[in-house]
DNA sequence: GATACGTGGTC
DNA sequence: TGACCAAGTAT
C-alpha cells in the first residue's frame, strides 16, 4: 500500500462515517465503561437486538461500581435473552478487577486491558480506540469482510491465524488522528454497505479504492470455510407444582451451557428404558403424577439442538430433593434468570392455567 | 487450533 | 427448512 492510497482510503472512510453514522446509544458517550459494556453486548449480536438491553443495563448499572456490586442473579436476569451468558459474568469479573486493582479507571493500554476477563483482542482495540483515541486495531467479522474486499485478501477468515493479516492491515491503514472514527467506520461500512451478500457498492465511499469491486469479485469475498451441523438432544422438561402452588426450579451448573441459569427439571433420553416419571424420581428425589403436555418445539443453539417436550405435573411426594433445586412461587419465578427455551415453556404453561 | 458458547433474523 | 449470519472469547 502506498502512502497516497492509504491517505485517500482513510480520509474517505472517516469522512463518510462522520456524516452517515447511525445514531446509536453508545455513540452518545465516551465513558470507557459504557463503551466496554456496548462492545461486549455487540459480540456476535446484532445492533437492533443490543439497543434495548444496553439502555436497560446502563440505567441499572450506570457505573463500574454499580455493576461490580450487583448480585449475579440480578445481572443474569438483565442479560436474559441476549445469549452467551458467560459474557455477563466475565464482564462483571473484569469490572471488579478495574474497581479493585485500577482504582476504577479502565486501563488504556492493550497490555493491561487485555488482562481483564472477557476482553479479547477485538474488545481491547475497540475500547482503546473508541474511548481513549488510541490507534489500535479492532478486527471483527465486519472488518475482515471489508478489508478482504478492499485489499483482495483471499485468506480463509475462518482460520484464527488469518486475523493477524487483517490486524496488520488495519495498523497500516488506521487514521492516527481519529482511530475511533476509523475503526467504527470500518465496522459501520461492513454493517450497512459492505454486507455479506449483495453489498451496496454504488453507495460505498471507498468504491474507487476497492480491488474486489474493480475485479468484480466483491460477492466472492471473503473466503470462509467451515460449517458444521448441530447435534440433536432429545430432552423432556416438567413443570412440577406442589400442593401449596409452588413450582420446582433447578439451577444449572456453574460452567458450560447456560451456566447458572434456572430451568424446570429436565431429562435427556438417550434410551427409553425408563419413563420420565421414573427418571425424575431418580434424578430429583421426588415422585410426580402423570403428566399433561404443555408444548413441544425445537430450540437451536449454535452447536446443538434441543428437541423439547414439556409437561405439567403435580408433586406426589418429596423424598430427597436434589440440592440444586428449589420451590418458587409464580411471582418468584419471574425474577429468576431463565434461558429462552425455558421461558417459552413457562409462558405457555401460564397461558394454559 | 478446534470446539463450546445463545439468540433472532434472513433468504 | 436449513444454512448462514452478528461489533468474539475462553479453554
Amino acid at each position: 500500500m502506498n502512502e497516497l492510497y492509504k491517505k485517500q482510503v482513510r480520509n474517505a472512510l472517516v469522512t463518510w462515517f462522520q456524516e452517515e453514522k447511525r445514531d446509536l446509544p453508545w455513540r452518545k458517550t465516551t465513558d470507557p465503561y459504557k463503551i466496554w459494556v456496548s462492545e461486549v453486548m455487540l459480540q456476535q449480536t446484532k445492533v437492533d437486538t443490543v439497543i434495548p438491553y444496553y439502555e436497560r443495563f446502563i440505567s441499572k448499572y450506570p457505573s463500574l461500581e454499580s455493576l461490580a456490586t450487583a448480585p449475579e442473579e440480578e445481572l443474569l436476569k438483565q442479560w436474559e435473552g441476549l445469549g452467551y451468558y458467560s459474557r455477563a459474568r466475565n464482564l462483571q469479573a473484569g469490572v471488579k478487577e478495574v474497581v479493585e486493582e485500577y482504582q476504577s479507571i479502565v486501563p488504556s493500554t492493550r497490555h493491561e486491558i487485555s488482562k481483564l476477563k472477557g476482553v479479547g483482542p477485538y474488545t481491547a482495540g475497540a475500547v482503546l480506540s473508541i474511548a481513549y483515541g488510541v490507534p489500535e486495531h479492532a478486527v471483527d467479522g465486519n472488518v475482515m469482510r471489508v478489508l478482504s474486499r478492499l485489499l483482495l485478501i483471499k485468506e480463509d477468515i475462518a482460520k484464527p491465524k488469518t486475523k493477524k493479516i487483517f490486524e496488520e492491515a488495519v495498523m497500516e491503514l488506521i487514521d492516527e488522528d481519529n482511530p475511533s472514527a476509523f475503526n467504527q467506520g470500518l465496522m459501520e461500512l461492513g454493517a450497512v454497505i459492505c454486507t455479506p451478500t449483495k453489498p451496496k457498492c454504488l453507495l460505498c465511499p471507498v468504491r474507487e479504492y476497492c480491488t474486489a469491486f474493480f475485479e468484480g469479485m466483491q460477492e466472492g469475498l471473503p473466503i470462509k470455510t467451515i460449517t458444521k451441523k448441530t447435534k440433536v438432544h432429545k430432552v423432556k422438561s416438567v413443570v412440577i407444582q406442589a400442593n401449596d402452588g409452588k413450582i420446582l426450579l433447578e439451577k444449572r451448573p456453574s460452567k458450560g451451557l447456560l451456566a447458572n441459569m434456572w430451568q424446570f427439571p429436565m431429562v435427556e433420553l438417550p434410551t427409553l428404558k425408563h419413563s420420565v416419571e421414573e427418571i425424575i424420581e431418580l434424578d430429583y428425589g421426588i415422585s410426580i403424577s402423570k403428566r399433561e403436555e404443555i408444548i413441544a418445539f425445537k430450540h437451536i443453539f449454535s452447536h446443538l439442538t434441543w428437541e423439547m417436550e414439556s409437561y405439567g405435573a403435580l408433586l406426589i411426594e418429596e423424598k430427597n430433593l436434589a440440592a440444586n433445586c428449589k420451590w418458587f412461587t409464580k411471582e418468584e419465578i419471574e425474577l429468576q434468570p431463565m434461558p429462552v427455551p425455558v421461558l417459552k415453556i413457562w409462558n405457555t404453561w401460564k397461558e394454559k392455567v
